[in-house]
DNA sequence: CTAACTGCAAAAGGTTTGCAATGAG
DNA sequence: CTCATTGCAAACCTTTTGCAGTTAG
């Protein structure tokens, strides 16, 4: 796997350096997969290298987000998330009441984009989109209550 | 219109009280319309009435916002925005090159809530999307360039 | 009258920055 | 060797909170 080492390459290509840092938290993140928060990263990455800085990480995930290897993304009452951007670009559905993350295919949301190019030439970058609601389980917990 | 007066009104039935510190934050919200950040709620109701704290601005936003009187969304990079729940609740969509910010019939996202509803029986709390993206001009701008 | 609300000041996150030291290319 | 990057500590900015005084209902 280690999909991250072709980003890695192509960082280097740009005349960016491939500190043992950038490469932990880039490990992190893309082995992580879902949405992950900085403070998350750092944790994980002291846990096996423990004299990273936070702030550092933060450097990071900037420098990842400026070359679209990382995405940023923010839900209400919600600390910042990231996640990697690996080849297929994806979704989330995110339960309100029990914190259940749905991922959808992007085709989900080829319609929209569809729509909103013709209806108002807008080219929506469908990339991270975070959609909140209630999931299958909860909608049902709910009805009986 | 005095749109925010029927808001004011509910507020009163349910036990809160309707200081002028409220009713200036609602009317700039309901009057401003679109988007707007808390400090600009603060500079606008202190142009009129100069002893209003910034902390009073975010407890009123706080009560409406959980009144569903307005609503709170996040864009990356940016402040935190407020914007008055009138009637018909709409959409963004926000342009990443030049800030601007298109108004989305709630229509526009309906297939989007059926397909989410059929496909995994999620129940999408559509009331607020905001999609990125880059609006007509920003995308002619760039083919030309 | 009394509980909700306000202003003030201080605290609390989360994120950024200045700087001298370090180390990748 | 050089300049990007790091750790540290401190600054920053937005948002929240404690508290004593004020006020709407």
């Amino acid at each position: 796997m280690s999909c991250y080492q072709d980003a890695a390459q192509e960082l280097r290509q740009i005349g960016l350096r491939m500190t043992p840092q950038r490469l932990m938290v880039m490990e992190v993140v893309f082995h992580h997969g879902g949405h992950i928060t900085a403070e998350e990263v750092h944790a994980e990455v002291q846990a096996r290298y423990p004299y990273v800085d936070l702030s550092t990480v933060y450097r990071t995930l900037q420098v990842l987000k400026e070359q679209d290897v990382v995405a940023e993304f923010r839900v209400p009452d919600g600390p910042t998330q990231f996640e990697a951007l690996l080849g297929g670009r994806h979704h989330h559905a995110i339960c309100l009441t029990c914190g259940t993350i749905l991922d959808l295919a992007s085709e989900t949301l080829a319609p929209l984009h569809e729509q909103l190019l013709v209806q108002h030439g807008f080219r929506a970058e469908l990339t991270h989109m975070v959609i909140c609601g209630t999931c299958k389980t909860c909608a049902h917990q709910e009805r009986e209550a």
